[in-house]
DNA sequence: TTGTAAGCGTTATCAA
DNA sequence: TTGATAACGCTTACAA
């Protein structure tokens, strides 16, 4: 019971009393087969439960697998969800199925799924990297010929085709917005600062303020990696002497945590905007002014370098940057406190 | 170049001089080599890029996959990712990597993404059925000892493990917190009738509804299957002349729609119960009560049920129901305005 | 219209 | 400690 063996090829060919080639024909809709022989064997597949082997097939036709591997760091947040669906939407009417896994934000997560997808012969990668993963030893598949796209964040000690937002140059609009509306004390509130986002964004974020020739004040800058720390770094940040009149959120995460440590406070007067959109953005009090993202755009724009270079596009590793969009909705347009 | 051939244990090991079976001891750290071919072969590795190919090891041995396949209906909603995520954690520790495609929410989707993972061998199955999907085709796979088990909604035409939220019992105790407040013109906003927790749900609203001896109006009924779908809605259901003066939100995304109707609406006089938990539930104004799903648990759940048969539970099928929480917030607990 | 032989890349078995 | 041979399930090339 437990053992059973599952059927193969051979199996239903012996059912059939023909041989395992009839069947793989019949299987593939190829080759002329006799009308009645295909109807015994397609009864006898179904009798048995078969289910060819496509390792099995792959592996001789030394064809790659019609799979799509993507590696992202947490299946938790909808930012990689809406990247993921914008490249199936891309690829699948090539065919391609989209598979997508966890790294859990680790360098050793990513490189198992990677090992995981390479070692399962995927047609093509596409990998949000994580915080120290190397990505040196994927340059012999690149020069096999397996198409690699990075999103969201480049690859590390490799050249790569990649997709990502324009992270610093939306950062710096976003706190120039603030500053225009006459804030000097912006507090910054990001992801740890190995990750590649959060260093363009922070760039962004000197940026503005060099340039309205405000004092970069360490103090102001926080980590707030998931809700509950950014909402504790808010806390922190307005308990201060000379505490912030504004804060550039520069996740979804961090606006959100952000957003809930300001109720927690009851505090109203504190300008915010934020990295990426949040679905409730425009219900908040007040309305919630972000720097979008456009991230069915990343995964689409991944996707379609993909095909290019399944197509035999063998020009060089090209860099895709999304331009983001300032959405005005109240929350930073509030002058600051006096 | 585009020709480049992947390496085989072969070419690695006629680089080094020996026979591909010695490599194969390197690759799987078994049985004994000595010390300087084990470093020559793995430098030959290093050079050729070589990654072995699992599909021809699991082939020869005949093992299943070390994957567990997951299909979802929808990479953007975030309960489906956090789901995702409580399997993860539950089924890495023992050596099994997920892999999550999306269905789009159509049976022919998962049919394919079905096909696929079978045809990739892999150790176990999970499925979040797409409304009309059969799984009856499934039987054999199940007889044939791989592990199936069924998420958020029960399998059709097919008797297997099944792990669901208390979605009956969630949303009666729901509406019953609406009608405790003195509502007695509540509307339900939900998925399309052929979906399975929509059906549940609905027929909780209908439980609270019949206790309280209150007559079920098929024009307080209304789909929202996203967002803009339940904002919507909501302004339908507050246009009538015998308007609702509460709502019951029977998923997230029909909760956060319904938020987007009521705040455009300028409307803080109507009371509102939403299905699942969102992030800024807390902070919105009136704060979101809701009947809170574990989401992760019923990832645990099912990843558990899947283990449990792999280490050889032969036992008939088992469904779990995961407990529900109303967790009161403000928004459900305004009374009907006169 | 159907069958035979060989081989895809790997590992089990047994021998050296 | 290493190698030769066969086999996993399937398809290609060729023959019947």
């Amino acid at each position: 019971m437990s053992k059973a063996r599952r059927a193969t090829m051979s199996d239903v060919a012996r059912e059939v009393g023909v041989t395992a080639k009839t069947v793989s024909r019949v299987v593939n809709g190829e080759g002329p087969v006799s009308a009645e022989t295909r109807a015994r064997v397609l009864e006898a597949m179904d009798r048995l439960g078969f289910q060819p082997n496509l390792m099995a097939r792959n592996m001789r036709v030394g064809a790659r697998d019609s799979t799509v591997g993507l590696v992202i760091p947490d299946m938790g947040n909808p930012f990689f969800g809406t990247v993921a669906g914008g490249i199936e939407g891309a690829v699948r009417p090539r065919g391609l199925t989209l598979l997508v896994g966890s790294s859990e934000e680790t360098a050793e997560g990513e490189r198992s799924l990677i090992s995981t997808f390479l070692a399962r012969r995927v047609t093509a990668l596409l990998v949000v990297p994580s915080a120290d993963s190397d990505h040196h030893p994927l340059r012999a598949e690149r020069a096999a010929g397996l198409p690699i796209v990075f999103l969201d964040r480049p690859p590390n000690r490799l050249t790569a085709d990649c997709v990502v937002s324009a992270n610093r140059e939306g950062a710096r609009s976003g706190v120039a917005h603030l500053i225009a509306h006459g804030h000097r004390r912006i507090a910054f509130v990001g992801d740890l600062s190995t990750l590649y986002t959060r260093r363009e964004r922070f760039q962004g974020y000197r940026d503005a303020l060099a340039k309205a020739g405000i004092p970069l004040d360490r103090a102001l800058v926080e980590t707030g990696h998931d809700h509950e720390a950014a909402a504790a770094a808010v806390v922190r940040l307005l308990a201060r002497k000379d505490p912030a009149t504004a804060v550039f959120a520069a996740n979804n995460f961090a606006a959100t945590g952000v957003v809930l440590g300001l109720a927690r406070l009851r505090r109203r007067d504190v300008a915010l905007v934020g990295f990426d959109d949040l679905p409730l953005a425009e219900v908040l009090e007040p309305a919630l002014t972000v720097v979008a993202q456009d991230s069915a755009a990343i995964g689409k724009a991944a996707a379609e370098l993909l095909m290019a270079r399944l197509d035999g596009d063998r020009s060089r590793a090209r860099t895709v940057e999304v331009p983001t969009r300032l959405i005005v909705r109240g929350s930073g347009e509030m002058p600051p406190t006096v």
